[in-house]
DNA sequence: TGACAAACGGAATCTTACTTCCGTATATTG
DNA sequence: CAATATACGGAAGTAAGATTCCGTTTGTCA
């Protein structure tokens, strides 16, 4: 698509695939604890080669989280065609949350784990800060939540979710803790 | 105290002090990033004296946490002591959250950022669980809060807020965080 | 098919901390 | 005030990983 995969020689793009869905695999599974190394073998191609087509290691990660990160502002826009403003809301928290199951590597992104991860990828940020904030908006002019909410409670308390993912992997606690905070929002703090 | 102490050179006591102080200092700078030779520095003795006190940073860093875990134990037991059930939890959040703030070593190893801090400090984890459980018990029964909360939920919530204290250090955010949560725990999720 | 630019592989290099070691200095004790 | 056990300092040793480099291989194009 860009000029840039045009003039990519076909082995060459083929590796830079699996580089990706490796580093993916084994960033979802290990977080940044991956070692170049380990990808490079997972992919099958030699430690230079990954270094040929991503300059740092950060830089392979923060395209990792860059992809995944993407998909918010999607859930996001689909939400927002809720009728129900509560619900909306609702989604919105259990949608992310549940995108960012599975993957630690993520995981630890969400939590802030290492700040490198999210420099770059203010665009993807801002497409879904866009719609998010129309929908806690929403709910907050219909008198669903708490009047005090604001979009900028929605990163905090999915940091929380976040943590309580990575540190007991499993499902049913996130879950517990996404049920507390949703109950936290109802109106009437 | 001990017969360590006791028989300890009178130059050695004096260092393990300073090193310690440093130590808990730079920890709640800089969290488990602190360099050995930091330490030392601040602590005006050479590297080879801290590891005399302290055979790995690990056991030190071991040290700091759980001198500062014992705190908790005693936070808790002074919750117990107020009559409405409903107050002592809200004191168990709210006390625990400001015992963490300002040390952002011991907000990580709240987080669980490193497991490893967590060995060997079962015995104050215990003395801490045994009255905040009856805090959480009692609550429940007098109706105070949801009726399925039980003391597993404190570490997970507790974990949450102090994510959002180590990323957001400063002091409001934090507060608001622990807000929703104690929101939440109202009867009648 | 032959020439050549583009890519590849992975050993070697660099970097960053932790940890060890041992010659020197100092507190303690009779 | 020795004699001696303790403790000290910090240079050197290791280890773990990221990154570079360059000789070799492979796709592309005329």
């Amino acid at each position: 698509m860009t000029s840039i995969e045009r003039t990519l020689r076909a082995d060459a793009r083929r590796n830079r695939e699996k580089i990706f869905a490796a580093a993916r695999e084994l960033f979802a599974r290990e977080g940044e604890l991956v070692q170049i190394e380990e990808i490079a073998a997972h992919a099958g191609v030699g430690i230079g080669t990954v270094y040929r087509h991503f300059p740092t290691k950060q830089a392979l990660l923060t395209e990792m989280v860059r992809t995944r990160f993407s998909r918010f502002a999607e859930i996001a826009i689909e939400c927002e065609e809720m009728e129900d403003p509560h619900e909306a809301v609702t989604c919105l928290f259990r949608r992310s949350a549940e995108e960012v199951e599975g993957d630690a590597g993520f995981q630890l992104a969400m939590m802030g784990s290492d700040q490198l991860h999210w420099e770059g990828i203010e665009q993807e940020k801002a497409a879904f800060a866009a719609p998010a904030t129309r929908i806690i908006d929403r709910a907050v002019a219909a008198g669903a939540v708490r009047e005090d909410l604001t979009f900028g409670d929605f990163p905090m308390l999915m940091c929380g979710i976040t943590s309580t993912m990575y540190y007991s992997p499993g499902g049913a606690e996130w879950r517990r803790h996404l049920d507390l905070i949703l109950a936290g929002l109802r109106p009437g703090s």
